[in-house]
DNA sequence: TTGCTCCTCACGTCACGTGAGGTGGC
DNA sequence: TTGCTCCTCACGTCACGTGAGGTGGC
């Protein structure tokens, strides 16, 4: 049987344009040219050929791909060479796109998250779970807890797993030398770097979230101390500044929008 | 401080080229460009966006994305949508690299088998572990069996799980009106298709490897018989003649070199 | 003069898809 | 004449890389 192009298209479900094509490329010639008009024509010969084609074009395999391959193989097992590396290649590509959809899904997650704690500024009292952390305690001023931050994600890059936060020793507020640990969660402890590993055991917490600039996180002590009074709570131990929202890894944002919770461990 | 091209090039690990295609696609423009020699240069601000830039397309955004997100946001969580839809994306492209290496696998590991079979031609006795067979019984000649797999292979597509095979019930060789079961092993049996569906008890055989074509297959029974004669065996139901490779996929290959296995169940 | 860094312009990539404009036979 | 099917030719895609050929300042 002879086929049009437009017939032999919808047989083997290539379009006419990649018949074409193939044809051009002298991938898939077709069995007769009507030499006026130019006209392609198909016989079951070349049906054959085009589905092995249309097979492995689904295997991913390029155009020069499969002319090597109709060139060398002639049999199933010949190819299989050609299946091992098109396999490793895959596996790849597939490995390198899972690394993308990781941090994806951990920018989605941590977006939903600051979504959350944006609609729940009620102070709470919560319990918070045991974690690692990799801290740098210092001592100096505020703005000099970003460099620590710094010096700790690119010492535990991947491992890190959670907000960073820091931790006042001071009684008060210090301007000046005050008493700061950077700290960051992570999933596994190293060693030779600057960061210090440690547990930091499980607490009780007071929390309020702050939205807005880092200027005005005094008016979120002041809740706190307030609520605290009025319920009789009593502090064990630093108060934690946990930086939820900051500047972002792609826009610095709106310092309007940063979001810090804090929390007083307590009795 | 002001870069020139060469340096701003190593600083962001952008390629020269690159950055210059950024400056003609309008997405970062150098902070100063001299008029006379056209020389572009960068600043800190160029090298933020140039950062940004980097890390989405590392996350796989396109040009034409990243121009749509720096003009519509301003804020991480600006970017929320277009996170989750690059990752459905990127889902969806992962799951069909995932079929294609499924494929890819089953294939290569379906060729290691021949691989090995081609190489054990002795005669021996193994046991065959109960399987559960899609198979269709017809009377007619041996030649009407491929279609009979077709339906089979149509019917049960992906749950096919090993290589076909033919039972022959007649007790002896016959031309015509032959009583034959096309069979093949799947995974999860079915109804209202063509096939009927049972599992296959276990059972100890005879086999023999045959490689070449269908028309010599005689010898190999000749073999099984007088190996049979030899041990004092006695068959216990029909035989079964597994189609380890015949014509292929993509190749119809040599039938010199197709292999087929028969088993002779053993009391 | 040589070397270095910068520039523009044209072309290639990969597997087709999208027209525009035209032909031949029912 | 209209409709259908076929044709060729040119251009676009996406994010750059690869030259060729040239310039300006040390």
């Amino acid at each position: 049987m002879e086929y049009q192009i437009g017939e032999f298209s919808r047989i083997t479900r290539l379009s006419i344009k990649t018949l074409r094509y193939y044809h051009e490329e002298g991938l898939l010639a077709p069995s007769f040219v009507d030499q006026d008009s130019g006209s392609r024509y198909y016989n079951d010969k070349s049906r054959a050929r085009a589905r092995m084609i249309r097979e492995l074009r689904a295997l991913d395999f390029s155009i020069k791909d499969i002319k090597e391959i109709v060139q060398n193989c002639e049999d199933d097992s010949d190819m299989y060479n050609y299946f091992v590396n098109k396999s490793r290649e895959i596996s790849g590509r597939i490995e390198s796109y899972r690394r993308i959809e990781e941090r994806l899904t951990s920018m989605i997650r941590l977006e939903e998250e600051v979504f959350m704690l944006n609609k729940s500024q009620e102070i709470q009292i919560k319990q918070v779970g045991e974690q690692l952390i990799a801290s740098i305690r210092f001592k100096g001023i505020y703005s000099d807890t970003g460099k620590k931050f710094g010096l700790l994600f690119k010492e535990c890059g991947r491992f890190v797993c959670g907000r960073p936060f820091s931790m006042y020793y001071d009684e008060g507020y210090k301007e000046q030398d005050a008493d700061i640990e950077a700290c960051v969660p992570v999933s596994k402890s190293a060693s030779g770097g600057d960061a210090a590993y440690r547990k930091l055991a499980p607490a009780r917490v007071v929390s309020i979230i702050h939205v807005g600039s880092y200027e005005t996180i005094g008016e979120a002590y002041e809740k706190i101390y307030n609520y605290a009074k009025k319920n009789n709570l009593s502090y064990a131990g630093p108060a934690r500044e946990i930086y939820v929202k900051g500047p972002g890894m792609f826009f610095a944002g709106n310092p309007k929008k940063y979001i810090t919770e804090i929390q007083f461990p307590i009795h």
